[in-house]
DNA sequence: TTGAAAGCGCTAACAT
DNA sequence: ATGTTAGCGCTTTCAA
């Protein structure tokens, strides 16, 4: 066991009321004591117990990281690892303790219920995939310092961050249009998928605004694969007029769309110019490298826990908003 | 602020002793006084002060995962996300909370001793990336229960684990010998890349034992990146007489390779069969998919977590050794 | 400017 | 089987 505060005091001559206020930078201690204090906290090489420290203050300094963890999830997922590493950043820099916490969508709200009771923490990161009304309603009317990561798909009183992917797919637009193109496709996720679906909203607002049109014809919709990715750009090809440039929807979607070009034997970006989002997991190594509207999601991670903190401190901080800003990074594909 | 275990027991008409006795499981408690406190408890909504709890008992239920981590970390090394899941999966059944903390390699043993000293944690998971000569010395004098991820490349006293990429190897080569192939190159990363040369070693073991030779000019060494895996493809066709397998040391240079054989017009299993390691980010999605040995990185962090535990309770327990198996996964490539 | 003392909420040895 | 009581190491109020 190391020296405790008691040791301190003793060696010192003072009262460990002296040495707490010494440690915590009171004002009231005279420059002599405080370096009598010093000096025997060296001489012990004491380090003060930060659980009793924090107990005796009723307060954590600890944050927990919610989401639905696994196997798999680390492969699948390395942006939710990205914003991790982006909060214990801003965490540790305040002292701050950044706990993360796998847990299931059905078991979140008892878990933070809990959590929060015991104090365990004081406040919560939640990934959109955990979240619910009953989550909701417990940190709304229970005053529970959170933030979400992720756009909630309903009505709620959530703190949330998000991407603005609908800006997103305006800058795409944007970098198409400069670059001269006339006619524009979009093969895009799921229906429901609503990144996709912000995405193409950003492309189509932008070509509107400029007269591009893009016709229902040139809207794809499928799967967030490659396989996917291939068949519609096929589809696309089959048309009687070739638009000049094809905005992926994610990734995986892209490495499909290459490929169909490739085979094809449709040059990028001479004959058609590619881009997509997201500068991950295949922008950087196909031929040709694409260009990409990026996501900074490490900055996201720094952003959540600045406004963890201003939380805590502040609880009546309210925000929901498309914090992190896009940006274009310009390759060979466009 | 919630009930405490004061007003359960004045509710329950008992004293706190017994509260906690019931709540910790003590076998001395009639069956009466339980239900009464039980009842109490749910009637107050009573939950444990998880804090207070740790403090009175001098352990903090806590595990710290160390790591040099920062932007980028998430996309470069998705396995390290993917032991953290793996390892909280343990903990957090077993009650024990799971902190991540970045430290630069330097700050590491200052970080470790500090935590250890104030009873941070009861445990330590480290990435090999940040240990040092002084950190093993810390960790060893000082007894602090800990587990290193990934094979130290110096002497030392940590406890650690790790792949077994010479298994991993054997096990690419035997599956090749299976499918009959008589002449196999390898195609790897930089010389002192130690996986790769690791992977090289088992590889060639299993070839001897097997009288199919490698000769020099089948064994290439370059960087792990498509292009070089390109390059070193093309020189291996260069010579009169082709191998009829090709082992790739990772999947980037396997990508790099599966676009030369493509280029060359060489069928892929027909005329060349290739392998590689690991299961990310390519081998499902190139065409055609790859055969891979794969490492449950998943499984790992469930290794680690059941270690650390089990050092934090037998201090002596002594643990070096290449733990996670890995296995074949079959696909068209082969 | 300093110190005494009462917590913080729970545990655990010891007594009953 | 249950209760008494003394901590755990630090903070903080209040008095000196």
């Amino acid at each position: 066991m190391g020296a405790t505060i008691k040791d301190v005091a003793k060696l010192a001559g003072t009262s460990t009321a002296t040495v707490s206020k010494v440690m915590n930078g009171s004002y009231s201690i005279s420059q002599e004591t405080a370096d009598k204090v010093r000096k025997a906290m060296e001489e012990l090489d004491y380090h003060p117990n930060l659980r009793a420290k924090n107990f005796a203050r009723q307060s954590a300094r600890t944050i927990i990281f919610v989401a639905e963890l696994g196997k798999g999830t680390g492969f699948a997922n390395p942006q939710m690892f990205e914003i991790l590493c982006g909060l214990e950043e801003v965490l540790a820099q305040k002292d701050y303790t950044l706990v993360v916490r796998n847990i299931a969508a059905g078991d979140c709200a008892e878990f933070i219920r809990n959590a929060a009771d015991t104090k365990q923490a004081d406040g919560f990161v939640i990934h959109a995939s955990v979240i619910s009304q009953a989550l909701d309603e417990l940190l709304f009317t229970h005053e529970i310092p959170h933030i979400v990561i992720g756009n909630p798909n309903f009505n709620s009183h959530f703190c949330w961050l998000d991407i603005d992917n609908r800006l997103a797919g305006e800058l795409a637009a944007k970098h198409l249009l400069e670059r001269g193109c006339q006619s524009v496709a979009f093969i895009g996720g799921k229906p429901e998928d609503q990144i996709s679906a912000r995405r193409l909203d950003g492309v189509l607002t932008v070509l509107k605004e400029h007269d591009v049109l893009l016709p229902r014809e040139y809207v794809k919709k499928g799967e967030s694969v490659c396989d996917s990715g291939y068949r519609m750009t096929m589809q696309i090809l089959e048309n009687r007029r070739r638009p000049d440039a094809l905005v992926c929807a994610d990734n995986y979607i892209a490495y499909g769309c290459v490929n169909a070009l490739h085979d094809r034997g449709i040059l990028i970006p001479e004959e058609m110019k590619v881009i997509t989002f997201d500068d991950f997991p295949f922008s950087q190594i196909l031929k040709p490298m694409l260009s990409v509207v990026n996501i900074d999601v490490y900055d996201m991670g720094v952003q959540a826990g600045k406004y963890i903190l201003q939380k805590i401190k502040r609880s009546n901080l309210y925000v929901q908003s498309h914090i992190t800003f896009p940006t274009l990074i310009i390759r060979e594909s466009t």
